[in-house]
This record gives C-alpha cells, sequence and structure tokens, in this order.
RNA sequence: GGGCCUGUAGCUCAAUUGGUUAGAGCAGAGCGCUCAUAACGCUUUGGUUGCGGGUUCAAGUCCUGCCGGGCCUACCA
C-alpha cells in the first residue's frame, strides 16, 4: 500500500464548466482516484475552486452580487454538480479560504527572504469610469496593423500580432466602454523564475516518464528566447489574498492582491489543511502529505490538468516550492490532457456552444458521460464530442455488452433455477478457459490504469465485459440445462459472480452502475480481485439476489436529434 | 514569424520504441444462437501508413523537403 496525494486543476468559479474542462482534469483525476483506492492505497484526492481575479469580479457585478456572496454560491453550484458527477473528492476547497490566505503570504514571504521577489514600477492603464486598472486584455481598440477596430490590449485576434495596450489607437475599456483611460505607475512583485531556472531544468530533465506534452511545453518556457522570464504575482485589484510578507505589512504594496495563478495552486496545499480543519484533523495530519520532513517523502503525488496548465504547474507552482527554500513535496507525476471539441469546433462558454456539466446532468445520469468522456479522453491529441458518436459508444458498450449480459445472465438464472446462485456441478472446461483469459485481461487493465493509460484502460475493461458474453456464447447453458442441469448450473454460477468482478474493477468508471450491481447481488465487500478463479466463486451456491433493473438505456434516435439541436449554440 | 504535437481502414484509435503477413472497436456483408435491452457469438470486406526523396539487411517508426490539421507563444484563468 502507499499513499498517492492527487490533485486536479481547479476549476474558475466564473461559471459552470462544460464537458470538455470536465474530461481535462476532474474526471480522470476522479477515476485514478477511485482506482487508486480500490487497490487498497491510502488517497487524498483534492480540487477547489478558483476564486480571484478579474473575472470573478466582472461576473459578480453582472450578476448583482457583492463578489464574496458570489463565490460562496458558484462554490456551491459547482459542489453540487461534482458530486452528481460523482467526483470522490476528500475534499472541495476554495482558493479563497483562510488556510490559503495565509499559506500564500507566507510563501512570498519566504520567496522574499530567499531572495526570489522583485519589486517593479510599471505602468498599467487605469479605468476612470470603471474605477479600476484593467488588464491588457479588458482594453480594446483599433489594430495599429491591420484596423481591425475590436482588438485587444494583448493582442489582435484578427490579425494576431502581439500588441502593447498603449499600441491601441483610441482605447477603451471593454468593460463599460469608456475612453477616459490614464497611463499610472504601479508596484508590482515579480517572482524571480528565472534564478530558479537552471533547478526547474534538472528537475524537469529528471522527469522522463512524463508524456511529452507536458515536458515539451515546460522545456519551450524554459529555453524559448532569453529563457524562463520572471512573473507578476501581484494584481491592484480589491478581491484576492492581500499581498503580505508572511505575518507583516509589505511595505508599498497596500491595497493590492496576489495575482491568482500565485496563489491558485497553493490552494493545492491549504485544501489539505482545509480537509484537515473538515475532518477534526490537526495540521500534522495534512502535513504529512506535503512536508517531506513530516511524511510526505513517501508519497506519490499526481497532477491532472488541460494543457493551458502546464506552465504553471511545470514552472511557476514548482518554482514557488522551490524557493521557499522548506521542504515541500514536489508533484512526482503530471497527467496532461489536451482539448474535447464540440461537433467540429470548440465548446464555449461565452457562446454556450456544447454541453454543460448542469445540462449533461439533466439529460443522462452520470455513468454515461463518465464512460464516453474517459474512453475517448483526449489523451494523444484533441478529441471530438459529437451525439453520434456519443450515442454509437454508450449503446453499444454500456447497453448492448455490459448491460445486456448482466441482464441476460440475471433473467436465465431466475427462470431456470429462481433468484440465487444455482448449486451443483463442477467448474466447465469453458469456464476454466474464461478464467484463464480473465487472468491475463485484468493484469492488462491493472497495468493500464496504473500507468494511467485511459483509453487503454477503458478497451481492456470493455474487452473483458465481451469475454462473459463470448463465454456464455460457447457454454450455451440454454442448451446444457436440458440435459446437463449441473453444468448448466456451474456455468450461471459462474457468470453471475463475474457480474459481481464487473461491478468492482468497473467502479472507477461506472460508480452508480457498480453500486446498483452489488445491491442487486446482495454483497457488501468489493476487494479487487486478486485470484481470478477464487473471485469467480466467491459468491457460494443458494447465495439470494434478484434481478436489476435495466442497467442503461439506449439512446434513442430522437433523443440523439432533439439534443444536437438543442445544444448547437446560444445556451438558454 | 518561432516552437511543439499530429496525419495509419468510411469513422475513432492501436502497433511492445527500427524487426515476420500493420491490428482492434464502430459502421458494412454473411452465417450461427434464441438466455437477453431487435441484444449476443463467429466469419468476412476494407490500408501504396498525407506526398516526394534519403539512411538501413529491415522504416508506420529515423533524417530531409513539401502539403494538411491542432496547440502554445508568458496580462483569461
Amino acid at each position: 500500500m502507499s499513499r498517492i496525494l492527487i490533485t486536479s486543476a481547479i476549476p474558475y468559479i466564473n461559471g459552470i464548466k462544460h464537458l470538455g474542462n470536465l474530461v481535462g482534469s476532474q474526471l480522470p483525476a476522479d477515476l485514478f482516484a477511485r482506482y487508486c483506492r480500490a487497490r487498497g492505497h491510502e488517497v487524498l484526492f483534492l480540487c477547489a475552486t478558483d476564486e480571484h481575479g478579474t473575472p470573478a469580479e466582472l461576473a459578480a457585478a453582472k450578476a448583482g452580487m457583492p463578489v464574496a456572496e458570489y463565490c460562496a454560491q458558484m462554490h456551491r453550484t459547482q459542489a453540487k454538480l461534482a458530486a452528481g458527477f460523482r467526483l470522490s473528492f476528500d475534499h472541495f476547497g476554495r482558493s479563497s479560504s483562510p488556510q490559503n490566505h495565509r499559506l500564500t503570504q507566507h510563501f512570498a514571504g519566504k520567496l522574499a527572504e530567499n531572495g526570489f521577489i522583485a519589486e517593479v514600477t510599471e505602468k498599467q492603464v487605469y479605468s476612470h469610469a470603471d474605477g479600476r486598472f484593467l488588464p491588457d486584455r479588458y482594453i480594446e481598440g483599433t489594430c495599429p496593423n491591420c484596423g481591425y477596430d475590436k482588438a485587444r490590449g494583448d493582442q489582435c485576434e484578427n490579425c494576431t500580432k502581439q500588441l502593447d495596450p498603449t499600441d491601441l489607437i483610441e482605447p477603451r475599456s471593454a468593460i463599460s466602454g469608456s475612453t477616459d483611460l490614464e497611463i499610472r505607475e504601479t508596484k508590482h512583485l515579480y517572482l524571480r523564475q528565472s534564478a530558479l531556472k537552471d533547478d526547474l531544468d534538472a528537475w524537469i530533465d529528471s522527469k522522463t516518464d512524463w508524456p511529452v506534452l507536458t515536458t515539451s511545453i515546460a522545456k519551450k518556457w524554459l529555453h524559448d528566447g532569453d529563457g524562463l522570464k520572471d512573473r507578476g504575482i501581484t494584481r491592484d485589484l480589491d478581491w484576492g489574498i492581500p499581498v503580505r510578507k508572511g505575518e507583516e505589512e509589505w511595505p508599498g504594496m497596500e491595497g493590492k492582491v496576489f495575482y491568482v495563478w500565485f496563489d491558485a495552486p497553493i490552494e493545492y496545499i491549504a485544501c489539505a489543511a482545509e480537509w484537515a480543519q473538515a475532518q477534526g484533523l490537526d495540521e500534522a495530519d495534512w502535513q504529512s502529505w506535503w512536508r517531506t520532513d513530516a511524511g510526505a517523502d513517501d508519497v506519490r503525488y499526481v497532477q491532472f490538468m488541460g494543457k493551458d496548465n502546464v506552465p504553471f504547474h511545470t514552472l511557476s507552482f514548482p518554482a514557488t516550492l522551490m524557493g521557499s527554500r522548506e521542504p515541500w513535496k514536489l508533484v512526482d507525476y503530471i497527467k496532461s490532457f489536451n482539448y474535447l471539441n464540440y461537433d467540429g469546433g470548440q465548446f464555449s462558454t461565452s457562446q454556450g456552444r456544447g454541453v454543460f456539466m448542469d445540462q449533461a446532468l439533466e439529460i443522462l445520469p452520470a455513468d454515461y458521460w463518465r464512460w464516453w468522456l474517459l474512453s475517448n479522453a483526449p489523451e494523444t491529441s484533441d478529441s471530438e464530442f459529437t451525439w453520434e458518436k456519443f450515442q454509437g459508444g454508450v449503446n453499444k458498450d454500456l447497453a448492448d455488452v455490459l448491460g445486456n449480459f448482466v441482464s441476460r445472465v440475471t433473467k436465465f438464472c431466475r427462470s431456470k433455477f429462481g433468484e440465487e446462485v444455482p448449486v451443483g456441478g463442477d467448474l466447465t472446461e469453458e469456464g476454466a478457459k474464461l478464467i484463464a483469459e480473465l487472468d491475463t485481461r485484468i493484469a492488462a487493465y491493472v497495468a493500464h490504469m496504473d500507468a494511467i493509460d485511459i483509453r487503454k484502460a477503458a478497451t481492456e475493461l470493455r474487452a473483458i465485459w465481451v469475454a462473459g458474453n463470448e463465454f456464455l456464447q460457447t457454454a450455451a447453458p440454454w442448451t446444457s440445462f436440458k440435459t446437463d442441469p449441473d453444468r448448466a448450473a456451474s456455468d450461471i454460477r459462474l457468470a453471475l459472480n463475474l457480474i459481481r468482478l464487473y461491478a468492482v474493477i468497473s467502479a472507477p468508471f461506472l460508480p452508480d452502475a457498480s453500486a446498483k450491481l452489488m445491491e442487486a447481488l446482495r454483497c457488501e465487500t468489493a476487494d479487487w480481485p486478486g485470484d481470478v478463479g477464487e473471485a469467480l466463486a466467491f459468491m457460494k451456491p443458494g447465495h439470494s439476489f434478484v434481478v436489476p433493473n435495466t442497467l442503461f438505456a439506449k439512446i434513442p434516435d430522437e433523443d440523439r436529434e432533439d439534443w444536437a439541436e438543442r445544444f448547437a449554440g446560444q445556451r438558454t
């Protein structure tokens, strides 16, 4: 047994996430967490909402609520949806927690102490009408290069030229439209990542087993141009963690807050502290996961995220931890994902294009989504959601292959032997062959899960389900029952136990279906199978069960057509 | 512009890291079965591995030049 710390990239507070967000971090993290627990490991699985920054302030203003209240409400919404998808977080925290305030300020203090913070005075655009400094991309104007009149202050979307806000002709606030802008001097703190470049480089080089997607992005940032650049970690905002040097005031930084991407990864640690508090544990309990001087040396730490998050997790956050010169646990493995597209384009939060977490659960139970999304996870390249593929995958894999197997076995047994595991007969030749095949296949499945090769694991799991149908076909208990009922009894006993085995090993993908099967079979223990032969003899003759209701209903064409139309554009 | 990834059957993906005849699932065709959610099983059609060069005893895999797709490029988070 080992101790495994798992974190999912923390979703931004600003609204409900779509399926692309879900499959890129939280869902695969949950799959792995459930699998590790099922294998008997001690797991701490953490996630949280990322609550600071300009978009949160603007979303709150739009909703006519104080930002703290807005975040609290959206946190509850996101927590509820996470529960709906059966995301098994040990704690779902908030980056605005007191624990994160304290830790973020602590890290800033340590970094300053060790010379990794620079104070830089720079010029920023201030909007009088909005009463705030504007991030570059919240300034709009005419592009000096191509004349496009909705160019943003960081880049022109029309000609893709990189811009500085001061380059824009007739700049205006993207928030209010006001042209009453002023360039003001303001002082900010920079994390001197460049001073830690060699340490980071050597550390990344040592991670030879990481996905190429992860290391190539890190390497690019380390070696592009002049190498790793320092990064501003403060902002002129009201909503955020006040800039402090540990417990002390930070002269000259009054009224400023840390930038979300400084405090958001630190929430991974703070979240463990929140977890300990919620569980009534003490400091040492969460520190044993995070401090190598307090027991975290034997922890394996795995992070899950979309590719857009990689630079922060491979560089900025490790730089924060390394620069503290304190014994914090660094990540051991980063599993990163490409994007899931929606029917030929991108999922779009702003345009309401695609399926969002709340809508998905209104349509179908979580297991349907979990299976399709995970078995089509964008691991090696971007992948695409279409309603045809979704319908095809779900109907074939879940309804026909798995669901129908359960149905044919339990119903056959009920009609011939009654609702209990039949008595009589010895293991047949077909049964022995099945056990041998499952031995190999389950070993392959386990190897893929250990390696977090999700699509391959799903493919193998499906093959394991298929093996059950093949077994029934060759054993043909409906025929043998007429001449040799003991033989049929033995094969059906094996098949009923096979359903239990499926429930156990499929649980990381299909937690609800798994629970439903275990209940129908009146089984409580769900130990991971060691010896397959023993696992398939778990339920003894005479063990009673009930025939479960349809495990997975098929998606009819009419529904598919209806949904395709409903989610094509503007969300209502 | 620069960098990275990618292109394999109609579709979605594999191919033990250079090693026999490139494999699965879906879709299509045929046969079988009748326990089951018109489900299941077996067989089968289908490939000049984007295109052209090169290295090698051997290339889907390595090098190179084109062509196409995607992502990142540091103030969205």
